[in-house]
RNA sequence: GUGGACGUAGCUUAGCUGGUCAAAGCGCCAGAUUGUGGCUCUGGAGACCGUGGGUUCGAAUCCCACCGCCCACCCCA
């Protein structure tokens, strides 16, 4: 096949059918977000390279070797996002949206981009629906934050989705973490890789999810965060899961869960799916990212859900969608004035809300009433010479297959109104 | 980055021990006594069998390369 009859390799087109899914879904999230009081922000879907480098830490792999980046015409370095979090955190700072007072509270339904090798529930260019909550510190809303999103999955229908808990702890104990890791390293220092090597100085923490599997065994062995964390980092750990707890939310923890991103502290959780291979989301606190960016120390926390995981994981759970608005009224119509007057009618039924559609192929009265039948319309009408002259048509229920006559004069509207809900009260 | 499968009409596929092999279903279009769909019947359009080489008298069918796509590992959203 051509190339320009195939989409780029890792992204996918959304037909009409598909995309209704997806609105169906995102309303939920959006729903969910919003009756916890978040507003949705918009930011570019490029921004400057720095941001993501400075944001996600630049030994991450994502900003290593996953990001599009490329020079403007300008001369500038920018990056298509690969996630949403910095973006946020700059939009934030920006349009000083903490003037309005704490908590700032953002969602977003973005695409992100990463270079990386397709596969089921991984592209490309994937959709993200993020959560972000600025000037929050208190553990409280490491929990409500999480019971959001479970509240979300359950009312998307999924029920298996699981729910696992970390704390990587704050700069502070993380220090005493990276020296007992460092020293552990260190002393194994041949069997690491290359890569690992240089992470070994700059970001210990790395090498934990090293891909090596030299590495991989090594850091099975390794020190484990959660016996490094400082006493304010336990007791937030421990309270997030007794509140948790209290809500009714279960946990697994899992002191192997680093997170890709460095910017995370203390609180990191992922939402492992129960029927796919991967995690439908995954997120944390990330209380010295605003300052790292150029604001004033501010506690923040978010988390991101893969939509198109999500949808993959509705897909498997065979979750039913509710049916499509269809048309309800078809007008057929036969010569150029009729058709005229078909347009004008339909356009009469949109002003009353009401879905309809006639012919613009130009084909036959047959086959338009096949069309009709074809996208399921309740109703059906014909125009042509004689109901042009006799100011009246008939319109027949395409079920039941009973017609009656309307007039097509300025009461139109009002005549179907009679006879298409006469219709559906027999049908209950 | 490593490994595995696959690539035939719009869609799903058959054909793959090389020689009427270019098919079927669905979809699409048009007809079945002239202005009424859904069922049935009939007909039609539509594929250089992913691309390029090679073996052969002859390849969709065997070999190689490339491209594409899917999947697993890894990692993540």
């Amino acid at each position: 096949m051509d190339l320009i009859t195939k989409a780029p390799k890792g992204t996918q087109d959304l037909t009409p059918e598909k995309t209704r899914r997806w609105q169906i879904a995102e309303q939920v999230l959006i729903g969910e977000a919003e009756l916890n009081g978040f507003g949705e922000i918009r930011t570019p879907a490029f921004e400057h390279t720095e941001l993501f480098q400075r944001g996600m830490g630049d030994v991450t792999d994502v900003v290593e070797k996953q990001m599009y980046t490329f020079e403007d015409k300008g001369g500038r370095s920018v990056t298509l996002r690969p996630e949403g979090t910095a973006g946020a955190v700059r939009a934030m700072l920006e349009n000083g949206l903490y003037n309005a007072g704490y908590p700032v509270k953002l969602y977003y339904n973005i695409p992100c981009y990463r270079y990386e090798k397709p596969q089921a529930g991984r592209m490309r260019e994937f959709r993200t629906f993020g959560v972000e909550v600025f000037g929050a510190a208190e553990p409280i809303a490491d929990a409500q934050m999480i019971a959001m999103a479970m509240s979300a999955f359950k009312r998307l229908g999924l029920e298996d989705v699981g729910l696992q808990l970390n704390s990587i702890g704050c700069p502070e104990c993380r220090k005493e973490y990276h020296r007992a890791l460092k020293e552990y390293f260190t002393g194994n220092r041949d069997k690491l890789c290359s890569t690992c090597l240089s992470r070994l100085d700059r970001n210990p923490m790395r090498i934990l999810d090293c891909k090596n599997p030299e590495c991989k065994e090594l850091a099975k062995n390794a020190p484990v965060i959660t016996d490094y964390l400082c006493g304010d980092c336990r007791e937030h750990f421990n309270k997030v899961q007794e509140y948790l707890t209290a809500l009714g939310i279960g946990f697994e923890l899992d002191p192997g869960l680093v997170r890709g991103l460095d910017y995370y502290t203390r609180t990191v959780f992922e939402f492992p799916s129960g029927s796919l291979g991967f995690a439908l989301g995954g997120g944390g606190r990330y209380d010295g990212l605003v300052e790292e960016m150029g604001g004033s120390p501010t506690p923040g926390l978010g988390f991101g859900l893969g939509m198109d995981r999500i949808m993959l994981a509705l897909e498997e759970g065979k979750v039913e969608f509710p049916e499509e608005d269809r048309c309800e009224v078809y007008i057929a119509a036969m010569g150029d004035k009729a058709q005229v007057k078909a347009l004008e009618l339909v356009d009469r039924l949109h002003r009353c809300g009401i879905i309809a559609d006639c012919d613009i192929c130009g084909r036959g009265l047959k086959a338009q009433m096949k069309y009709a039948g074809k996208i399921g319309a309740k109703f059906s009408m014909v125009l042509g010479e004689d109901e042009l002259s006799s100011g009246s048509a008939v319109l027949k229920d395409m079920s039941s297959g009973e017609t009656r006559k309307v007039s097509i004069g300025d009461d139109f509207v009002d005549g179907y109104l009679t006879f298409s809900t006469a219709q559906e009260d027999l049908s209950f």
